[in-house]
Order: C-alpha cells, then sequence, then structure tokens
DNA sequence: CCGATGGTTCGGCCGGCGACGAACCATCGC
DNA sequence: GCGATGGTTCGTCGCCGGCCGAACCATCGG
C-alpha cells in the first residue's frame, strides 16, 4: 500500500516553484531549449540544469538534441493531463496567466539550419512532401521513397550527390520556431542548394535569414508543398 | 505571471510523503479521523495535523466534526481525480516499489476509486457497456444512450437518485493500473453500490480494495461485460 | 585554430519545512 | 465534578534540497 511515496515523487518535483514555472511552459506543447527554461524560471542556467537533470530521470519530461541544443518537451499527453488537473485544482486559489514570445519575423518565416531550411517555409515543404508521399516517416526515421526518387530526378535535385556523402540522406529536424519537424540531412541540403540555384533565394548578410523573391517563394510552395 | 507558483504549491502539498500518505488513504472514498490518518502516515498526531491544516488551508481536503472526532475526506472527485492522475504518471516513473505486496494483486483487479469501481474488472465493465453500445463515446465525453437507459433500468440502477445529484451521470476515469478508461460520475457510484447491494463485493477493510465473491464476479461481468 | 555560446558537473552556502516534546483546549463516559 | 482520549498550538532542532559561482565539455561560426 506504499504508493504514497511513489506519488510524493513526482508530486514534489512538481511542487518546486521553478520546475513547475518550466512544466507550466512546456504545457504549450512546444520544444524549449535548456536556456529558454531557466530564463521562463528565472534562474541560472545550472538550476535549470539539475532541475530539467530530475525531470527527465521520472520521465516528466524527453529531451531531443540538436546541435549544441537540448530541446525539452514534455514526456507524454499524461503529463501534460496531469497538470491540466493540477492546474484545474489549484485554480481556487491561484491567478492565470499565458506565455508568448515574439520573435523576427523573417526569422521564423525561412532560416538557414547548419545548412539546410528551417522555419515556415522548411516545416511546409516537409509536410509536402510527407503528405504527397514523397517522404515517409516512422517514428523518428524518416526515409525518401521509391516515388520520392522520381520526384527528386524530375525537379533536378543530384540525388547522386546527395548519397555520395557519408551523412544520412534524409533526417528530421526539429523547428525552434514552429517546433515542428522539417527535413535536415544531406537531401534537405540539397533542396536549399537547389533553391539558391534557381535563385528563389539568398541569404542576408551576418544572419540566418533566407529571403525568397516573391517569385521563388511561388516556385519553392507550387513545386514542394502544394 | 504566477501560475506556476500556484500549481507549485499544490503540488508541494502532495510531494510530501506524509501528507501523500493521507491523500492516499483518503482516495478510498471514506471519511477518516486525524488519529487514523496520523497513523496510516506514521508520524505523530501533532504532526499530522499540521498537515490537516495545510490540506484544509487549499481545499484539498474538507473536514466533519462530530463530537470529539473530525473526519478528514478529500475535499471533490476533482481531487480524487488529481490523485488518480498522479499515481498514473507515478507508476511509470517510480521505483518499482512494493510490487511483493500481497494486496497489489487484489488491488489491480477491483478497488475504490473514490465512490466507483476500478481495477480490471472496472475496465472491464466500461468496455463492456460501450461495446453493447450502453454508453457512447465522443472524445473525451461519455454519455447514456437511449438503449442504455432501458438497460439500467431493466437491472434495477436507481438512475432517477444517480441524475439527481448535480454531477455528471457519466464520467472517463483513467485507471492508473491498467492505463485505460472506466466509468466514473453518479452513475459509475450507482453500479458500485449496486454490487455492494447485492452483495457481490464488500470492501477490505482498511484498504481500497473491493473483495468480489466468486458469484458476484461471475453476476458482474455477465450482466455488464459479456 | 580561436572565441562565443549552449549546457552540465562540482562544491558549498543557506533557508524552509517537517519532525517531535510539551502544554493546552474540547468532548466523552461516569 | 473527575480522568481519559481526540485534536491543536507553540517552540525548537536538524536536515534536505534549491541556489549560485566556478570550472568544464560540446558545438558552432569564422
Amino acid at each position: 500500500m506504499k504508493d504514497g511515496p511513489s506519488i510524493a515523487r513526482v508530486a514534489s518535483l512538481i511542487g518546486d516553484p521553478g520546475r513547475a514555472e518550466i512544466l507550466t511552459a512546456l504545457m504549450g506543447g512546444q520544444a524549449l531549449t535548456a536556456t529558454e527554461l531557466a530564463h521562463v524560471a528565472d534562474v541560472t542556467k545550472q538550476t535549470t540544469s539539475g532541475h530539467l537533470a530530475k525531470l527527465l530521470d521520472t520521465r516528466l519530461v524527453a529531451v531531443e538534441r540538436q546541435g549544441r541544443h537540448r530541446y525539452y518537451r514534455l514526456a507524454d499527453r499524461d503529463v501534460a493531463q496531469l497538470l491540466e488537473s493540477l492546474m484545474g485544482v489549484a485554480q481556487r486559489a491561484g491567478a492565470v496567466r499565458l506565455a508568448t514570445s515574439p520573435r523576427e519575423p523573417a526569422l521564423r518565416k525561412a532560416r538557414v539550419c547548419y545548412d539546410h531550411l528551417a522555419g515556415d517555409l522548411g516545416v511546409m515543404v516537409y509536410d509536402g512532401m510527407v503528405g504527397r508521399g514523397v517522404l515517409s516517416v516512422e517514428g523518428n526515421a524518416v526515409e525518401l521513397t521509391r516515388k520520392g526518387e522520381r520526384f527528386c530526378r524530375e525537379h533536378g535535385i543530384d540525388l547522386e550527390a546527395a548519397s555520395a556523402s557519408r551523412r544520412p540522406l534524409c533526417r528530421m529536424c526539429l523547428d525552434w520556431s514552429v517546433r515542428r519537424h522539417h527535413l535536415a540531412g544531406s537531401l534537405g541540403a540539397a533542396l536549399l542548394a537547389h533553391c539558391f540555384g534557381h535563385g528563389w533565394a539568398k541569404r542576408v548578410k551576418g544572419s540566418r535569414v533566407v529571403a525568397f523573391t516573391a517569385a521563388g517563394e511561388r516556385a519553392l510552395v507550387e513545386r514542394f508543398a502544394p
């Protein structure tokens, strides 16, 4: 009958103000970096790191590494429901709040993510390619279908060059601005190169922003994200 | 901006092992005296008194004075649901606690979830009722169908009394042991009362276990979960 | 290769909270 | 009225855990 302590462990974890802030911030369903979470919790990075380690340890949150960033999100829907339930009960003596984070619109729309396209357009393209069966997604893995190979050839994307390198052809990559996936890997890089090569877009100096021309954006969406 | 702390307050309250023990004990739906609670929490009366004062202060529990006794119970069903939710999340995260307890299998099979039936039997009944069109599920909501009303009348379940109260007739409740839904709400309570009333089962003292007789279990399954 | 930035680990400080002893109020049975 | 039992309040003590500074590793951009 000693399940008391086990629920106490989880509850006390949520019971720390800092961690509660973190979890509340993650209720938006978006994945956030450790630094961002440190900011919302209003404590230093070290402290946040400790909190996140504990939350990870009890599987309340999950993490996805990407480059030097670590994106944290709620482990699953059950945790979200628990928090929801908690907020309901807490409501009787508390106030409500909302969280928003304004960012540079241009960056949100299209930017380089290492060597491939991220932002709204990147996500749109990814969704489009999955939707028309060019890419097939299985869990965390994504791959180019037979149909996708034809598709690439038709659009003049150099698959041979892309396959030559040792890195994976396709990978999914989490987008910080929309918190959704977009296409990475050598194919993702080839696609971005394709955009530059056709004069659809060019990089803005000293920034990660990718500036599409009006025609370029139209072309991209038309071909890859109808 | 201070919503985090407000859920933190509630969570940290539950997060203390002693208080968690108290709340878990109250999940049985019965009101218990302070001394009894001191015993289950395994601390002195003074300490328990302090805990109960805090729980009262945040409306997690309610008290009813009767002579020189004070009977404490969970404040309402929302709190009960929160605790169930917590147990669900705690279960997979926490270390394997006391899996050796002989009571554990019995708890898994049938137990009281505040005022209705949970555990394998609870889930089985719920599935059976949904399966034969007595209940209709839509998203998170569940309701009694026209056919279901007839069904209840035929089996002698007092729908009028159940509908009289202000609480919802049907609700689904997530089961921490099987991670599936069972029936809550006043109909769920009426159903459990039905089991007790027909001598199919009775409560085990000092535990949430509902002990069904062999005949009672047969009767329940036969009628509600064929 | 170098600086800048994201993130974690380590060690030590310090406040808050839970624990109990003791004393105090309330109610019961007589 | 009496003792006995249920329950709370008060004061004190000790420890757990959150917090930060500093140092360290990893990755990116050039």
